[in-house]
RNA sequence: GUGAAUGUAGCUCAAUCGGUAAGAGCGCUGGACUGUGGCUCCAGAGGUUGGGGGUUCAAUUCCCCUCAUUCACCCCA
């Protein structure tokens, strides 16, 4: 690097330039358009939140709360931190701004930057740009599979290829607790064989263990949660099954998925892509059907997913996104130099984009910026096309030019055919 | 937080066993073409070799520390 940079960006942080933009607005457009198509409404959201929402809906004893989240304290001694994750904040605004009353079924989405502090690595930022969506009201499975639907159109659109569905169902609380009985049991006959990292969990969140991949030979005919589902739990599934059978989802259960925060019941479900290195997960959702009365609210079930924008972007086809500009004007001295001024700003209040040289520059330098600018036409402007009161029009492409009056409405005319 | 690999121009990469002026291509600026871009040719600018310390007559090269990046663990988006 040179010694001239006495600062770099944050570890963990992206620098865009201006053709990654490009592709970024890209993404987001292909987000609002399909959210627009399946009727989710965007929300958006503080980068701060409580501290508290996050422990108590996140979970204290999950990673990204205990080990992962920039906490801070304000002049006030609140203590605040910067989102890990976009579900807290969305159901924090649906019930402090009394968005029930909209109606008892709502979808929305969000595209925001989320923070945690990890190491970083593919795939894995420390600011990093997610968006989602939260259907909130609906207690139904073809919510969920209308969620997964949507990711998936999402990535289609944007020519992501070779997604895997993985889904499970985790089940209600109560079946869980059926669940949790057996999986300890299970656990604790093998306890010391398992790795460092789930003893701990053992106790902490044992919920966690399943899906470790250090022990996952010794996991093999331990019981899982899809065989201790109550009825009500298994007829979801069975329907979620039936209703991304009919959507033609490739899916694959995966008995061992469970997610790593707290607040998910029944479905949870992945989207794999093996590009990905090891952080093979573009997004992932499932039903939280007990958080928002955990939060107070009345009680009322919902389900949302999370994609990784930053993850989308490396699974994307590399395609050179060009800019260009409609119009650059050339001038050849210092009297037509201030034509050109006056009519590069009727052109851009004509809807033109269009530039022009302000270092003084040769024709030559102009005219090689108007090429590397992808100029679709020059104008020329010297003392010869000023003493007839015309300009030079010249199409970049097929290097024609042709004499037009100095007249924003004759270069209209000339440009459209 | 742990481990491994890698740091040379804006970018991609050279530089023999440690050997004295650190090179190339792309990009950038200018010229050949004094009023016309792309192609070609020519020239120029741009480096404390990530930073600090050590060994040595001599360090881009060897050693130590540090920082950064990448990948993996972990965790997840």
């Amino acid at each position: 690097m040179g010694s001239d940079v006495e600062f770099s960006n944050v570890k963990g942080t992206r620098d865009i330039l201006p053709e990654d933009a490009l592709v970024w607005r890209r993404i987001e457009e292909v987000i609002r358009k399909k959210m627009r198509e399946y009727n989710y409404q965007e929300l958006q959201m503080p980068t701060f939140e409580y501290t508290e929402l996050f422990r108590k809906s996140t979970g204290k004893d999950t990673d990204v709360f205990q080990k992962e989240m920039y906490t801070f304290k304000d002049k006030g001694g609140r203590s605040l931190a910067l989102k890990p994750e976009g579900t807290p904040s969305v159901v924090r605004m649906y019930l402090q701004h009394g968005m029930k009353s909209r109606g008892v079924f709502q979808k929305f989405y969000y595209i925001e930057r989320m923070f945690r502090q990890e190491k970083p690595q593919k795939g894995r930022l420390r600011e990093f740009r997610s968006f989602g969506a939260e259907a909130i009201g609906s207690k139904s499975a073809l919510t969920d599979a209308e969620l997964i639907k949507s990711a998936l159109d999402i990535m289609d659109e944007l020519g992501i290829k070779g997604i895997e569905v993985k889904i499970n169902s985790i089940g209600c609380q109560k079946c869980r607790k059926e669940f949790m009985k057996e999986f300890k049991k299970f656990l604790q006959q093998k306890l010391d064989s398992l790795c460092e990292d789930c003893q701990r969990r053992f106790t902490t969140n044992p919920m966690r263990i399943m899906d470790c991949k250090v022990d996952k030979r010794k996991l093999i005919d331990a019981p899982v949660p899809l065989d201790y589902l109550c009825d009500d739990c298994r007829r979801h599934f069975s329907e979620l099954e039936k209703h991304l059978d009919y959507l033609e989802i490739d899916y694959k259960v995966d008995t061992f998925l469970a997610r790593g925060l707290d607040y998910y019941t029944r479905t949870v479900f992945e989207f794999i892509h093996s590009e990905l290195g090891a952080q093979d997960a573009v997004g992932g959702g499932g039903r939280y059907d007990g958080l928002i009365k955990f939060l107070g609210g009345k009680d009322a079930p919902a389900s949302g997913y999370a994609m990784g924008m930053d993850r989308m972007l490396l699974l994307m086809p590399k395609v050179k996104e060009y800019r260009e500009i409609d119009i650059y004007i050339v001038t050849l001295d210092v009297k037509s130099d201030i034509i050109g001024w006056e009519l590069l700003y009727k052109l851009r209040e004509n809807g033109f984009s269009a530039d022009k040289d302000c270092l003084g520059r040769s024709p030559k330098a102009q005219f090689r910026e108007a090429d590397r600018q992808n100029a679709t036409w020059t104008i020329i402007i010297g003392g010869e096309e000023r003493k007839k009161g015309v300009v030079q029009l010249k199409r970049m492409k097929t290097g024609k030019q042709k004499e037009v009056p100095l007249d924003i409405e004759a270069i209209k005319r000339e440009i459209k055919c």
